[in-house]
DNA sequence: TACTTTGTTTAGTACATACTAAACAAAGGT
DNA sequence: ACCTTTGTTTAGTATGTACTAAACAAAGTA
């Protein structure tokens, strides 16, 4: 491999490692993910590690967050005992995984959080704040109708099995 | 203003800013945010501190990046020295400036960097290791047409001047 | 059983960043 | 002109976290 290729895929997985960082992921994620991504066929942890510089302990725990995110995944060989990872080449597979990913994690607890607040509101005895308190209602409820809809969306999307470029298109339309 | 709307109030506001800092965002940006959601009218700038426990310097500069996000705006009142801020209440037309925002930012360097790569990748002389270049330009650009589908995405939304329940039950459609 | 190979876990470190406190700037009021 | 009010900027601090180094675990091999 030329000295001129290496370069280029060096400042790919540069860019890779800041967009992982911007969106919250350690950059030790993004690394290791454009590593697997601009190689053809899986990597061990050992050559993982020469290739990205990281240790042994960042690769076993950020290749465990890339496949938990389902954009790695194990591709294991048999009659080795080593771990071998390839890079998830289907992005519309992937984004689905994260969603589901990120869905049970936080974003249902600020829904919770949104309708236990209601609840609590609509179960109060009715006192001299009641302006106050009918004021309070209408706002929450316009952010659950909002989170709502968001939530509709992804789960739509999580749930859809064949998402591409044909059905982002379809959606164009509908937005312009 | 009975005590338990008070505990219900500060437990929504807790939430929010919990919700904050796992988007990425500053905790303070989303104590901000929920306070003034949370009453009706604007604030001021020295309310905001009294209300949110921040100091003036926290209060002055998560207030700007919220109005630059457009999840708060300048509700300035005749007569009168003091910067109020209120909430933004419709979301949709928060998400997309929001959107715009981020998209501005680094979303685009991360597709300038792959669409680098490939002109790069492109202008190379034909030598010894041609088949990992071309598997390079191959992967490159199924990464480049995704990030372009996303592209077209954000910039539909964010172009849209009305973006409510109505068209998003349109999109769900389409998903389902 | 001991040794090697592989991956995980933990203790510690370095770094980024959101915040506080205080100096500063700007603009009105007296 | 001077003081007060309001908001910004800066220097310093504290907290979280991603990483390194090294101990540990597990499982095959001699």
């Amino acid at each position: 491999m030329g000295p001129q290729l290496e370069t280029i895929r060096n400042h790919f997985i540069e860019g890779m490692s800041s967009m992982s960082q911007f969106w919250g992921f350690p950059r030790g994620m993004g690394t290791l993910f454009a590593v697997l991504f601009t190689h053809p066929g899986a990597l061990s942890l050992d050559e993982l590690v020469t290739r990205t510089g990281l240790t042994k302990g960042a690769v076993s725990t950020n290749v465990r967050a890339l496949a938990r995110l389902g954009l790695i995944h194990p591709a294991p060989r048999m009659a080795d005992r080593k771990d071998y990872y390839a890079a998830e080449t289907d992005f519309y597979k992937a984004i689905r995984s994260i969603l589901a990913e990120r869905h049970n994690s936080e974003f249902d607890r600020a829904v919770t959080t949104v309708k236990e607040a209601l609840r609590e509101l609509q179960g109060l005895p009715v006192s001299a704040d009641e302006a106050e308190r009918k004021f309070l209602v209408e706002r929450l409820q316009a952010m659950q109708a909002f989170f709502d809809a968001v939530d509709s969306l992804t789960r739509a999307v999580t749930r859809l099995d064949s998402l591409g470029i044909h059905t982002v298109q379809n959606v164009l339309k509908i937005l312009k």
